[in-house]
DNA sequence: ACCTGAACACCGTTCAAGT
DNA sequence: ACCTGAACACCGTTCAAGT
């Protein structure tokens, strides 16, 4: 039995930094705007994480493992997997409608150059995530012959993630919208 | 009868801001670092922009410059626009070729809080010009109907801009080439 | 006209000192 | 066990002072 996320400082901290991190980034995040926020000093912060590196692994971490658990559920509830393709941009979605925040592992693979080492792992494993519950997806679906579904996979994951990325430039939901439609259209995505 | 580009300072600054906020972004975008580069001091950068702002907005405006003369020197050069919309994608390319870097205007799309009105402004138009260009080719093309054009035109740029998002975070070229390759597959970009 | 050193308030981080 | 103020070297920026 896990005790609601809200509970001790370091939940309260990581749920914070994911926050920031997702509208300003790595080297936006400020440790004592964080810490503000959470109601301590930024000085507190090192007692809980020993360095920002440390503290972003675990964002990372924690928000990779949380997609998994969403994109899990929505396989779960969504029998039909044509129908959890259609889902599945909501779940980038989420993210703009969030005051046009967007994918942290997005904006940190932009920051890729100034990221420590252990923090970059934990990114592309968000992205491994992605493109493995497409892949199996897909492959239920038998929408592309089976050889060609993890290239299909990371095609789907990448379109989204530009889709997300040209909308966040223009703070315009519709244009996501538009641009997933057009996946769908053109055949990327089912319609 | 202009000079070549590295003749002046304020060129040799907007040069080399250019490469370090394709790499680092604009808060990454140190300005002591740069005037090292440039071999003066941070202070006098401030005799050639008034401000880290507008030195941005300077770099993004020439970085969408010169991409729309690379766009139309590609369609000049390459009357057949399915040829060209083959090409495209190789201008996203090269980024990733010259040590991981990315486009400017995606990373600072990441940045969008961070950035002072007129950086956005010319960060947009980056996107612009290269719609409008796709629109112009693929209607020559014929590729869609007229009236789907802009929205395939989007959707054709988000997606190379998500490859080459997705290509740097794991500093993986070939990545970004089975991408490309799996658009044009499945029909979003002809084959 | 262009450059500079020194200073400002702000960053991540450390540490001695508190409860 | 957790928090803090003060300090460190580093950021963008300013400015008086130099050529």
């Amino acid at each position: 039995m896990k005790k609601p996320a809200s509970t001790n400082s370091s939940d309260k901290i990581l749920a914070a930094a994911t926050r920031i991190a997702q509208a300003h980034g790595y080297g936006g995040l400020n440790l004592r705007v964080l810490a503000e926020e959470v109601g301590i000093k930024a000085a507190s912060l090192y007692h809980h994480f020993p360095s920002k590196a440390d503290l972003a692994a675990a964002v990372a971490k924690r928000y990779w493992e949380d997609s998994a658990a969403v994109l899990d559920g929505l396989a779960g509830e969504t029998q039909d997997p044509v129908a959890c393709l259609r889902k599945y941009p909501q779940t980038f979605r989420i993210s703009l409608e969030n005051n046009n925040r967007m994918c942290l592992s997005s904006f940190m693979a932009a920051e890729y150059d100034d990221l420590p080492e252990h923090v970059q792992r934990e990114v592309a494993r968000f992205a491994d995530v992605n493109v493995a519950w497409l892949e199996r997806i897909l492959l239920a679906a038998g929408i592309a012959p089976p050889a060609e579904t993890p290239a299909r996979a990371r095609a789907i994951y990448a379109a989204v993630v530009g889709a997300q990325l040209m909308a966040r430039g223009r703070a315009d939901i519709a244009l996501f919208d538009t641009l997933i439609a057009t996946y769908q259209a053109s055949g990327l995505l089912p319609a």
